[in-house]
DNA sequence: CGGCTTTGACCAGCGC
DNA sequence: GCGCTGGTCAAAGCCG
C-alpha cells in the first residue's frame, strides 16, 4: 500500500506536480477496484490505487479520474513515476498510451492531466532530482504529443469526410445533369451557332442571370431567344410545355432572397449600394427599399430589402442580377451562396420536368448549415429561391416576400445528408422526386450518413463557419458547373461568373 | 461639391 | 379602358 508524507500539489493547467510523494509499491493493477475518497471534498480519487492521501486537495476540475500509469511499471521507493489522472467513464485503467488516446471517454472530456508523481526519497541530492524531473517532464510531453496525435487524426478524419461528401455531392450532380446531357448539348450547339462559336454557358442564357443577359438586349428575355428555343422543342407536349416554361423563365429576372434577421435597416454583404426608391408595397406595413450596386458603372444588379410583416426583426433582402465587376473578398461569401441558389434553381426549371430535382439538390448542397432553408416558389412573376436563415429547426417557413400564394415548392434544407434527414425532408416538403431519383439520392447519402453527421455537428456548431463553408462548396460546385468558357458571356466581354450579386 | 437619401411622379404589366 | 401594383426615374434636399 502506499504510503504518504507530507504531499502537496502544484497546480498546472497541464499537469500535476506532487511534491513529496507516497512511496508505491504495488501494481495499479492487482490493487482493489474499490476507491479511496478524498478527505477534503468526498469526490473520488485516484480510482483503483493504493493511495490515500492524507492532506491532498485537488483541483475540481479533477473529479473523477482514474489512475493511469504511463508507461506500466513497477514502483519502487525512491522511483520515479509519472502517472495519467484520466477521465475514464467505466474506471477503467488503461495502461497503454495508445489505448488511452483511442479511449471515448479521452476524446469526449478532453481530461487529461499529467500527474508527475516524484517518488524520491527525502536524501535524493539535487541532480538526480532534476534528472527526475527531466524526465517526469519528458514523459509529460510525451503524452501530450500523444494526444496531439490523436487530435492530429480526428481532425484529418473529419477533412476526409468533407471530402468524400464534396465528392459524392459532385458525383450526385454530375449524374442529374447527364440525365439532360442530350437536351444541354443540343443547346449548347445552338448556343455556339448563336454565339459565334462560343459556347455561353446555358443557364446564363437560359436564366437572363448573368452579366450578358442583364446588359445584352439580345439575351434571353428577348423575342429571339424566346423563338429560338421553342423552335428547339420536341414534339412530345411534356417537352413542349416544358420548353415554353423554359422560355418564360428565360424572360424572367431570376432573383434570390435572403432572409435573416437583424436589427440594422440592411445586412452587410460586402456591396456598395445606392437607393433609388422606397415603396410600400401590398401586405406589409414596412416600406420595401430598391437599391442598385454602386461599385461599378453600369453594374445591373439591384435588390430590394424590406422587413417581413410577420416579423418584423426579419430583415428581407432579394437580390437581382450578376455583377460586372469583380467583388471584394467581403462580398464573395453572399454573392457565390446568392448566385449558387439562383444557377440551382434554374437548372431545376430548366432540366427537370417537374423543375423539382435540382431544387432538392440546392437544399442538399446549397447551405449545408442546419439553420437555412431554401424555400422555392414557382408562383412569382420570376424565378426565385428564398434562403432563410432565420430557422433554427424543421419548420414552415413564413410565405417568401411578396409571394401571395407561394406554397409550390418548399424544401427543407438538409444538413445531416442522412437518410432519416431525407424521409424528413419528403414529409415535410411534399417534393415529388422520381422514385429512381430518390433511390439515388438515398443511396447515395446513407452511405455518408454517418461521416456527413459527425462533420455537420463540427459545422453546426459555429455558424461563421458553415456560412464561409457553404460559400466554399457552392463555389465549387460552380466551378464544376461552369463551362471552360464561362468567363465569356455573348459580347466575347470577360465576366466574374463567381461574383454574382 | 459629390454622393447619397427622400419622395412624388411616371411607366408598364396585369386583372377586371 | 380603368384601376391596382410593382418598379424606376429624377428633382430636391441632406451630409460629410
Amino acid at each position: 500500500m502506499a504510503k504518504t508524507s507530507g504531499l502537496s500539489i502544484d497546480f498546472d493547467p497541464n499537469y500535476f506536480l506532487i511534491h513529496n510523494p507516497p512511496v508505491l509499491n504495488s501494481f495499479p493493477e492487482d490493487t482493489p477496484k474499490d476507491t479511496n475518497k478524498n478527505n477534503n471534498n468526498n469526490k473520488t480519487m485516484f480510482s483503483g490505487t493504493t493511495i490515500t492521501p492524507a492532506n491532498m486537495s485537488l483541483p475540481s476540475t479533477v473529479d473523477r479520474p482514474a489512475l493511469l500509469f504511463y508507461p506500466p511499471m513497477m514502483i519502487n521507493e525512491g522511483s520515479s513515476v509519472n502517472w495519467i489522472f484520466f477521465a475514464e467513464k467505466n474506471d477503467k485503467l488503461v495502461d497503454d498510451a495508445d489505448s488511452m488516446h483511442t479511449s471515448d471517454a479521452g476524446l469526449e472530456l478532453n481530461v487529461n492531466i499529467g500527474l508527475n508523481l516524484l517518488t524520491t526519497n527525502t536524501s535524493t541530492d539535487q541532480s538526480t532530482m532534476q534528472d527526475k524531473k527531466a524526465n517526469n517532464e519528458v514523459a509529460v510531453l510525451r503524452a501530450k504529443l500523444v494526444q496531439m496525435n490523436a487530435e492530429n487524426e480526428r481532425l484529418k478524419e473529419m477533412l476526409i469526410q468533407a471530402t468524400e461528401n464534396y465528392n459524392t455531392m459532385k458525383i450526385h450532380l454530375c449524374s442529374l445533369m447527364m440525365k439532360n446531357g442530350g437536351k444541354a448539348k443540343e443547346e449548347d450547339e445552338e448556343n455556339k451557332k448563336r454565339n459565334g462559336g462560343i459556347i455561353v454557358p446555358r443557364q446564363f442564357i437560359d436564366l437572363g442571370l448573368g452579366v450578358a443577359a442583364d446588359a445584352d438586349e439580345s439575351s434571353p428575355s428577348s423575342p429571339e431567344g424566346k423563338s429560338q428555343r421553342e423552335d428547339s422543342s420536341g414534339g412530345d407536349n411534356k417537352v413542349l410545355r416544358f420548353n415554353v416554361d423554359q422560355s418564360e423563365a428565360a424572360m424572367r429576372k431570376t432573383r434570390v432572397s435572403v432572409r435573416a434577421r437583424s436589427e440594422a435597416p440592411m445586412i452587410t454583404d460586402g456591396c456598395q449600394w445606392r437607393k433609388y426608391g422606397q415603396k410600400m408595397a401590398k401586405g406589409n406595413p414596412c416600406p420595401r427599399a430598391y437599391y442598385r450596386c454602386t461599385m461599378a458603372t453600369g453594374c445591373p444588379v439591384r435588390k430590394q430589402v424590406q422587413r417581413c410583416a410577420e416579423d418584423r426583426t426579419i430583415l428581407i433582402t432579394t437580390y437581382e442580377g450578376n455583377h460586372n465587376h469583380p467583388l471584394p473578398p467581403s462580398a464573395m461569401s453572399m454573392a457565390s451562396t446568392t448566385s449558387s441558389a439562383a444557377r440551382m434553381l434554374v437548372s431545376g426549371s430548366t432540366s427537370s420536368p417537374d423543375g423539382l430535382m435540382n431544387s432538392n439538390l440546392l437544399t442538399t448542397t446549397l447551405l449545408p448549415c442546419s439553420s437555412t432553408m431554401a424555400t422555392i416558389s414557382a408562383s412569382t412573376p420570376f424565378p426565385s429561391v428564398t434562403l432563410d436563415l432565420t430557422q433554427s429547426s424543421f419548420s414552415t417557413p413564413p410565405p417568401p416576400y411578396n409571394v401571395a400564394n407561394s406554397v409550390a415548392v418548399t424544401a427543407a434544407l438538409v444538413p445531416q445528408v442522412s437518410g432519416q434527414a431525407l424521409d424528413n425532408q419528403s414529409k415535410f416538403s411534399g417534393i415529388q422526386m422520381s422514385k429512381d431519383l430518390d433511390r439515388l439520392q438515398q443511396g447515395e447519402q446513407n452511405s455518408i450518413a454517418d461521416t456527413v453527421n459527425a462533420a455537420t455537428a463540427a459545422i453546426a456548431t459555429d455558424p461563421s463557419f458553415a456560412a464561409a463553408l457553404a460559400a466554399a462548396i457552392t463555389s465549387i460546385i460552380e466551378s464544376s458547373q461552369s463551362h471552360p468558357n464561362n468567363g465569356h458571356n455573348s459580347n466575347g466581354n470577360v465576366t466574374n461568373t463567381s461574383n454574382t450579386m
